[in-house]
DNA sequence: AATATCCGTATTTTT
DNA sequence: TACGGATATT
C-alpha cells in the first residue's frame, strides 16, 4: 500500500529529480488518489511519466503493481526505457505497459473466466468484423432487396460507435448515419446475432475487449481483485479515450491507492474512434478530490515556432486556458512555401531535406507529416528516385492485403476451428469454389455449432474428405494436407507461414496479377512470425500491434542507416523531430474534405494541424501546392486551384518566412512541372493574391 | 453455381 | 484507382 504522502526528503534520491520544473515535480511526487496532468505539447509529458515511474519504483512499489496505459505500445517502451535509464532499474519489464486493448486482452485471458470468458479466445480485427457483419446479412437475406443495404464498413462503423459511446443505437443512426434510417430494424437484428455468434464462436471484437474489461472492472468482487493486482494506474493522452474506457478506469481507480492521468484537450484527434475529451474536463467530477497539476513550459519547440502553433490553436473557439511558453534559444522562423503542384513540393522537399542533412540534421531527425497515408504516394516516388531513404509510419496495408489475411485465415483455423469468417475465405480460395458450397462445406463440417464437443471442425476436416464439387477435389487435399501438416508439427508459426505459402502459391499465380511480390510478402510475414513462441500468440499480437512502419517489417540491417520518416499526423502523436515537414496544406487535405460535415469535426482538424506543428523542435516548413492534377477528390473541379488551408489565415500566415517558389530550369525535374506556359504564369500568380 | 466483366462510387485518421 | 456490387457468361 501506498499510505503516507510522499515525503519530500525521499524525493531527492534519484538525480534525475533535478532536472524537473515545480509543475513536473508536483506531477511526479503527487500522493495517493487521483491525479489530472493537463500536459501541453512538448511540455515534457513523456518524461513525467517516466519519472513518475521511476519515483513510485524508489518508492517501494513493486513494478508488477503498476499499470500503464499508453496509446501504442512503442509509447509505452519509450517510457520504461527511459525509466529504465534513470533508476537503473532491471526490473522495468515487469511494469504492466501497454494500450487499453493489449492490456484488456491480458487481463481477460487471466481473469475472464470468471465472468465467462473463456480465456481461448481469439481477437479479430475490424475487417474480419465487417466479414461477419456481412455472412449474417446473407443468411438473413437482407442482401437482396430493392434498396441498397449499408455496406459492411458501414455497419462496424455503426455498431463500434454505438458501444464506444455508450449511446442506444436508435441515437447513433440517427445523428450520425442519417440516411440508414429506413433500414433500422434490420440493422438491429443484424447486431444481435453478431453479437450471439462472436458469443458462440469465442472470438471477440476490439470493442469487445474493452467492454469485457469494463464487465470484469465491475463486478463486485471480480472488479475488486483485478484491481487488487495494481497500487498504481498511469493513463497517457487522456483525450483520446473513449466512455468505455473512462469507465474501465472509474472502476479500476477505485481499488488502487494512485491514479494519473495525462493528456491535452488541445491534442484530441481521435474522436473518430469514438474519443471524447469530456474525459478529461470530467475528471474532477469522475474522481472526487482529484489533484490538477498544469504543465506550460514547453522545452521542444524554438520560440518562433511555438507562437505560429498557438497562434493556430488560439482561433479554436472552444479552446481551454493554457499558455505555453518557451525559454528555448531559437530565431528561425518557420516557413510557408507556396509550391506550384505536387511535384514541385516533392522537389522543394526534397532539396530542403538534403539542404538540412548537410548543416548536421540527420535524416531520422526530420519528418515529413501529412493528413492521409496516401498523401505522400507522389513523394515516395521522388525520394527513390533520388536515392533518400525513409521509413513510413501509419496507413500500412500489410495486413489488410488479401494475400496476408489468406494466411492468417489459415492460421486462426487451427487455432479456432471455429472461426467461420476465416472458413469461408480459406474454402473459397479453392478453384470451383464459390460462397454457396463454401456455406455447404461448413455446414456440412459443423462450423457454426458452438464451440465445445469433439470433434471439431477441423478434426472432421482432416479425417474424412467430404462431399465437393468434383473440380475442387485436388485443391480441396491440398488443403488438407496443409492443415495436416501444420497441426501435426507443432514447430512455429514461422514455419506454418512458410508451409501455407507453399500451399498457397498455386493460387496465387491463377488469383492475382503479381504473384511474386505477394509471396515476397509471405517471407516477410514468415520473419516476422519467427519472433513469437506460438500460433495464438502471432495471431493476436499482430492483429493488437500490428507492424507500425515498413522499417517494422523489413528487419534490422536497415535501423544502422538513416533514413527519413514519413508519418501520418495521426501515428505522429507524441513524437518530435528537429525538423519537420508538413504538406499538403491545402483545404480538401486538412482539413480533409471528408471531415467537413459539422464544425465539431473541423475543430479535430484545427487540432491535427496543430499537433502536426508542434512536433518541431527546430524548423517547420510547410508546403502547399496550388495545383493538383490528380482526381478531383471532392474540390470542385478536376483542376481547379486550392486554397491554402483555412487553419492559416493571413494573421498567421505574416508569421511564417512566405515563399513561393519554383524550379524553372532544373535538369533533374521534369519541364511539365515548371511553369510551361505564359497562361500558366497568370493563373499561378493570380492564384497568389487572391 | 462459379467465374468473368463491367460499371459506379467513395475516397481519412487506428486499436 | 480500386473496390464492391450487379450483371453476363461459362
Amino acid at each position: 500500500m501506498f499510505e503516507t504522502p510522499i515525503g519530500e526528503g525521499r524525493a531527492a534520491r534519484g538525480t534525475w529529480v533535478d532536472g524537473l520544473n515545480p509543475s513536473q515535480l508536483e506531477a511526479v511526487t503527487s500522493g495517493a488518489g487521483p491525479t489530472l496532468v493537463v500536459a501541453g505539447a512538448g511540455t515534457g509529458k513523456t518524461l513525467t511519466l517516466a519519472c513518475r515511474v521511476a519515483y513510485l519504483i524508489e518508492q517501494g512499489i513493486q513494478p508488477g503493481r503498476i499499470l500503464l496505459l499508453t496509446f501504442t505500445r512503442r509509447a509505452a517502451r519509450e517510457m520504461l526505457e527511459r525509466a529504465r535509464r534513470m533508476t537503473g532499474e532491471t526490473s522495468m519489464g515487469k511494469v504492466w505497459g501497454g494500450t487499453f486493448h493489449a492490456m484488456a486482452n491480458r487481463l481477460l485471458r487471466l481473469k475472464g473466466r470468471s465472468i465467462g470468458v473463456r480465456p481461448d479466445f481469439t481477437v479479430m480485427d475490424q475487417a474480419d468484423a465487417a466479414d461477419v457483419m456481412d455472412l449474417i446479412r446473407d443468411d438473413l437475406g437482407l442482401g437482396e432487396r430493392e434498396r441498397r443495404f449499408p455496406r459492411k464498413d458501414t455497419m462496424t462503423a455503426i455498431y463500434s460507435r454505438t458501444v464506444n459511446t455508450g449511446v442506444g443505437l436508435g441515437e447513433t443512426v440517427k445523428r450520425w448515419f442519417p440516411w440508414c434510417q429506413d433500414e433500422f430494424e434490420e440493422i438491429r437484428s443484424i447486431f444481435q446475432r453478431y453479437t450471439i455468434r462472436k458469443r458462440d464462436h469465442n472470438v471477440l471484437d476490439y470493442d469487445d475487449l474493452l467492454l469485457h474489461w469494463c464487465a470484469l472492472a465491475r463486478a463486485p468482487r471480480q472488479g475488486k481483485a483485478v484491481a487488487g493486482m495494481f497500487d498504481h494506474i498511469l493513463v497517457d493522452e487522456y483525450q483520446d479515450t473513449n466512455a468505455i474506457q473512462a469507465e474501465i478506469l472509474r472502476h479500476m481507480g477505485k481499488g488502487v491507492a494512485g491514479l494519473m492521468a495525462v493528456g491535452d484537450d488541445a491534442q484530441a484527434i481521435y474522436s473518430f474512434r469514438a474519443a471524447t475529451v469530456r474525459n478529461i474536463l470530467q475528471f474532477p467530477t469522475d474522481f472526487p478530490g482529484a489533484r490538477v497539476v498544469k504543465l506550460e513550459q514547453n522545452y521542444r519547440s524554438t520560440p518562433p515556432i511555438l507562437t505560429v502553433s498557438n497562434a493556430v490553436i488560439a482561433l479554436s473557439p472552444k479552446r481551454h486556458e493554457k499558455n505555453l511558453w518557451s525559454e528555448r534559444e531559437g530565431r528561425r522562423r518557420p516557413e510557408l512555401l507556396t509550391c506550384l503542384d505536387e511535384a514541385e513540393q516533392s522537389d522543394a522537399l526534397c532539396r530542403r531535406v538534403l539542404d538540412h542533412r548537410e548543416e548536421g540534421v540527420q535524416l531520422k531527425r526530420q519528418a515529413v507529416l501529412f493528413r492521409a497515408a496516401h498523401h505522400s504516394d507522389l513523394l515516395e516516388v521522388e525520394l527513390t528516385r533520388r536515392n533518400i531513404p525513409f521509413v513510413k509510419f501509419g496507413g500500412l496495408k500489410f495486413l489488410e492485403s488479401a494475400h496476408v489475411k489468406d494466411v492468417l485465415a489459415l492460421l486462426r483455423i487451427l487455432e479456432n476451428p471455429h472461426d467461420e469468417v476465416s472458413w469461408f475465405r480459406v474454402l473459397q480460395l479453392l478453384e470451383g469454389i464459390g460462397p454457396t458450397s463454401a456455406r455447404s462445406l461448413m455446414a456440412e463440417l459443423g462450423v457454426r455449432r458452438e464451440k465445445g464437443p469433439e470433434p471439431s471442425p477441423l478434426r472432421r476436416l482432416l479425417d474424412d474428405a467430404p462431399d465437393c464439387p468434383p473440380a475442387a477435389t485436388e485443391g480441396l487435399s491440398a488443403l488438407r494436407a496443409a492443415l495436416d501438416d501444420c497441426l501435426e508439427s507443432g514447430s512455429g508459426p514461422s514455419r506454418d507461414v512458410e508451409r501455407f505459402s507453399l500451399f498457397l502459391q498455386p493460387h496465387f499465380l491463377r488469383r492475382y496479377r503479381n504473384p511474386r511480390e505477394r509471396m515476397r510478402d509471405l517471407e516477410q510475414l514468415a520473419l516476422l512470425a519467427s519472433a513469437y513462441p506460438n500460433r495464438a500468440r502471432f495471431i493476436t499480437e499482430l492483429t493488437l500491434d500490428p507492424p507500425a512502419s515498413t522499417c517494422d517489417l523489413a528487419g534490422p540491417p536497415l535501423l544502422d542507416e538513416d533514413y527519413l520518416i514519413l508519418s501520418t499526423i495521426h501515428s505522429a502523436k507524441g513524437l518530435e523531430w528537429d525538423v519537420v515537414h508538413i504538406i499538403h496544406a491545402a483545404d480538401g487535405m486538412i482539413p480533409s474534405d471528408m471531415a467537413t460535415g459539422s464544425p465539431e469535426e473541423i475543430e479535430e482538424e484545427r487540432r491535427l494541424l496543430y499537433v502536426a506543428m508542434t512536433r518541431a523542435r527546430e524548423m517547420l516548413h510547410v508546403y502547399f501546392p496550388l495545383r493538383y492534377y490528380r482526381r478531383p477528390r471532392g474540390l470542385e473541379d478536376g483542376h481547379g486551384y486550392t486554397q491554402l488551408t483555412r487553419f492559416l489565415p493571413p494573421s498567421i500566415q505574416d508569421l511564417f518566412d512566405r515563399r513561393a517558389e519554383y524550379v524553372a530550369d532544373d535538369e533533374d525535374v521534369p519541364s511539365s512541372t515548371a511553369l510551361g506556359s505564359a497562361s500558366g504564369v497568370d493563373e499561378f500568380l493570380s492564384a497568389l493574391w487572391k
